[in-house]
DNA sequence: GATGAATGAGGCTTCATTCAT
DNA sequence: TATGAATGAAGCCTCATTCAT
């Protein structure tokens, strides 16, 4: 049982329990249960509660719904479809999409966890909306839209509803917006 | 300071209180102070702090988010273009906005809420369907379209997106779908 | 509804809620929704909680037990038979029997009850004494067995143990001590 | 200061306090400050307070006030002069007397003990039955007996009754019963 | 007589955190 | 690394009691 693991396991075991609970209802020694180790060995690892709860943010990143399409180099409605099928995917998780809103909800009243979300909410989405409309530079409007898409999508993922109407009524927007 | 006006301030206090810092966190002994009478007197007015909750989430349901547009009476277009003013002046509020979102979090952890939740995304949203469309049947699809609207919509007005591009977005819906 | 039926009204519901729950588990507010008037009257009635048990306590007194025997003006085993009797009748109401133990208990942390129980075995013990063993002037040992009757009575009456067990144990014990 | 030293001073507080004022009236509190600890370690040691009570009872349960005798080996008479003894050297500890009525009282309203309670007065007692009349197999009205013998004991035990009376009285009782 | 409204004190419990080992 | 022992703060809730009407 390497130092590694154990973190690793800890942190596991946080991402459940937050998910399952809340990150406020969910206390350190459920969690060190849950992972089997002694709460003291929480805070060895992570100072403090919200430390591990930083940690297992992270973990959970936006950055990190959409990272597969990144990789694959689309644009368009070719990227736009990969992106739904992500949100999708990563908020058939249970553990994630509960964790989505506990953030969200742990965002309107901890500024650092605020901060975190804005970042999510705004760096990572200017970035997307040039490879989705294929503009080097994107203006208001643009990025407005895409953080519709993405406010849209995380609920509407969240919620599972028909990932189709979803697809067609982005398609338009597309069609209206896109150079490419 | 009749009692009417009693049991009012301490939901007013309860309110502001939990949007701020959530339903957990927000204690009742800071509820009462707030509202400026004693801890106990919230309990004999609520019963329990999840009593006074379940009174403040009714203040916050969906239904009464679109209580205006039911009024008057409107149907289709008109009737969308109601909505989405009524959903964006509603979370324009930040009580509102902050409510919407640690009910939403709140319906996770706790069955009762979460039923709570889901009857405003049926029963509410089937009743919606029927005047959005000018419908007397809808069908599956029909609902499962003015879900997602409702859920981008409370999303986007949550985040304070672009109204118009909602708007826009929805008209080309109703194009496709209603009969009226 | 006169005034005396209300207080009766509150000392029933009293009896009843002390002897199911006990003197300090049972509530005001408890009884006064068993008999069904507000809390404050209750208060109004008998000052407080304490005086409603002192009557309470009055109403289940030791002497109340033996009443019937003491009026048929019998001595010697047939006074012991009927006292035996009496016990066991009292205690077999539910509500008598842990009325019983709860002022046991009770006079165990209250000075005021410890002195309440102290009259029943000491005063009225004599008393029956004399009868029982056809004596003007009872010794030491008479009180100190009628003492040991009574609490044996009680024990085992409260404990539905055979009553004719006790019944031979005691006729023997009068054979040795009465003068009748 | 051990691991076990502490729990046993909590354990030996509770027992005081709880004798002193009763299961309900003790606080953790109280029984905290008593052992010199702080109440969130009692707690950590006994779980809730109903798990504290439980320890304390069992402290003071009936099967450890015979223990002495059983070990003897006696049986008759002498086994029965024997329990008296123990009896009454058991409630002349005033600790002890005063949580057997309190634990009396309590069996009343909570189930848990009533049980803890009954299984004292049932299997304990028939296995002494045995004994104390030479039977390898008792009837029911020996049972009867025994029990009538633990209750008057308790009774007079804790009322400090005079002890030779209760001796002469249960030897006339085996004269008739026993077979040794 | 009777009630609704209001309070202060106190009780049980949970929790994050720390210290000694 | 890892744990058991210990703490203080804070939270929910109950209760007896009082006051104004």
């Amino acid at each position: 049982m390497s130092a590694k693991s154990t973190r690793e396991r800890i942190l596991e075991a946080a991402k459940v329990m937050f998910a399952e609970r809340g990150f406020d209802r969910a206390s350190v020694e459920q969690i060190a249960k849950k992972a089997g180790v002694s709460k003291t060995l929480v805070f060895w690892y992570f100072k403090n509660k919200e430390g591990l709860i930083e940690e297992v943010v992270k973990e959970v990143a936006p950055s990190k719904i959409i990272q597969a399409c990144k990789n694959k180099d689309l644009k368009g409605k070719e990227l736009l479809d990969c992106i739904v099928e992500s949100y999708y995917k990563f908020f058939s998780d249970d553990v994630n999409k509960k964790l989505a809103i506990h953030l969200l909800d742990l965002s309107l009243t901890k500024p650092q966890f605020k901060e975190m979300y804005e970042r999510y909410c705004d760096e990572e989405l200017v970035e997307l909306a040039k490879r989705l409309f294929c503009k080097d530079h994107v203006e208001k409007k643009d990025v407005a839209i895409v953080r519709m898409i993405h406010g849209t999508l995380m609920c509407n993922a969240i919620n599972s509803e028909d990932k189709s109407i979803i697809k067609d009524m982005f398609h338009e927007i597309l069609n209206n917006t896109m150079r490419c």
